[in-house]
DNA sequence: TGCGCCATGATTGTATCCAATTAGGCCAAG
DNA sequence: CTTGGCCTAATTGGATACAATCATGGCGCA
């Protein structure tokens, strides 16, 4: 059983983390640590290392003396990260193609399905990691796997404000994209599915880079 | 003027991680709070800090409620790390090529020559490590040059086994390799330089992997 | 009026104390 | 002799109290 994090600093890391990827809690935002050892009725000190784990996950910037802020990236910050994502997560679905099972591959065209469908970005954002990530889930590499989630996590506020900035028409590239993936992990084809994907964040990237008014 | 850490924290998860990275504190041992922090002459929150920094560098294991324990890899966790640094490791050196500067590849040089000369195992580590990190130098990815660190890092302690078992006749194809790497580096080939450092961590990755006595 | 300095308040960093949890040994029963 | 449970000691997790540091605002002065 667990049913929940015995550790109090693992709860306020939890709930930090859920309302910065929310976008409840604003990258910027100062956070005090009075304010949210208040908030879960809690001391300080589990807030101080809750809020050492989100730095080193990216999500929080510390300073001595000073304070906690929900990081913010600039624009060469988020274009890094993205060139580093073209790099891994490549590798990551390469590995996993090829043992996906016929329900793991009937849940990821169902997924692709649904994110066509919504309208809602919120909706969008949650379906699209959650495809990726599943196309990922077999690849039998843990470490890699956390270091693509953290990613997603420190990304997916510039993800939102890009997401709202291009529409529900703009999304018509990531679409196509996301057909040819399925079809490659169909086929179970890990070279062009691997390219695929690479062209697909490379291409979001670029897009991204010439959107001067996310950051 | 910095003159030393001016937190606490900081400097207990200085002292540690050089503890950890030249092997005074080897894989697997239990580190306690209190002991630690007397060490220091400071109370256990510090240290509870620092050892929730060092264990998102992935140089310290901590169970809830049990304790903290230097990191400890099995050899699919080795393998995995070695593969992501194959993705990565490329990127950075490819993007750094072209900006080296003449000081910067004469460094480099006399660093390779230095590597074939010094018998000392901590020596050729330490050297080893520097070449490579410096040719890495002018890529201008921050964030990746930190990833590329914690790395070398936490592999420090196998690397050093590694190299112990080999002996210094069990070098000469890292010896080769950095010559070619060099080459490539001086003619300012980036594929060249990018596929040449590939196959150097691929053919360590693979030699370490039949290495059963490591683990 | 603008700049620089100092004081005061707010906020973070650390020490000490107490509670909760775990680990290991001892004893008893099978 | 082994095994299971309990009990005690050791260790970690958290709360409170205090010290150190920083930022903001007002004051004086050029």
């Amino acid at each position: 059983m667990d049913g929940g994090e015995s550790l109090s600093s693992g709860r306020v890391a939890e709930a930090l983390r859920q309302a910065i990827l929310t976008g409840s809690l604003a990258p910027g935002s100062r956070i005090r640590q009075e304010e949210v050892a208040a908030r879960f009725a809690t001391s300080r000190i589990p807030v101080r290392e809750a809020l050492r784990q989100l730095e080193a996950e990216g999500l929080v910037t510390l300073v001595p003396h000073s304070g906690a802020w929900v990081a913010r990236l600039d624009r060469a910050e988020c274009v890094e990260m993205y060139r580093i994502r073209e790099r891994l997560e490549p590798m990551a679905l390469g590995e996993s193609v090829g043992a996906l099972t016929p329900e793991d591959i009937a849940e990821l065209a169902s997924l692709a399905e649904a994110i066509e469908s919504t309208p809602d970005v919120d909706d969008f954002l949650r379906l699209d990691r959650e495809f990726h990530l599943r196309s990922y889930r077999r690849a039998n590499m843990p470490r890699l796997m956390s270091m693509i989630e953290r990613f997603w996590n420190t990304m997916q506020q510039y993800r939102r404000a890009y997401t709202v900035l291009i529409g529900t028409e703009g999304r018509w590239a990531v679409h196509h994209e996301h057909r040819l993936l399925m079809e490659a992990i169909q086929r179970r084809d890990r070279y062009g599915a691997e390219e695929l994907l690479r062209l697909h964040i490379r291409r979001t990237r670029r897009e991204l880079a010439t959107r001067t008014d996310i950051f």
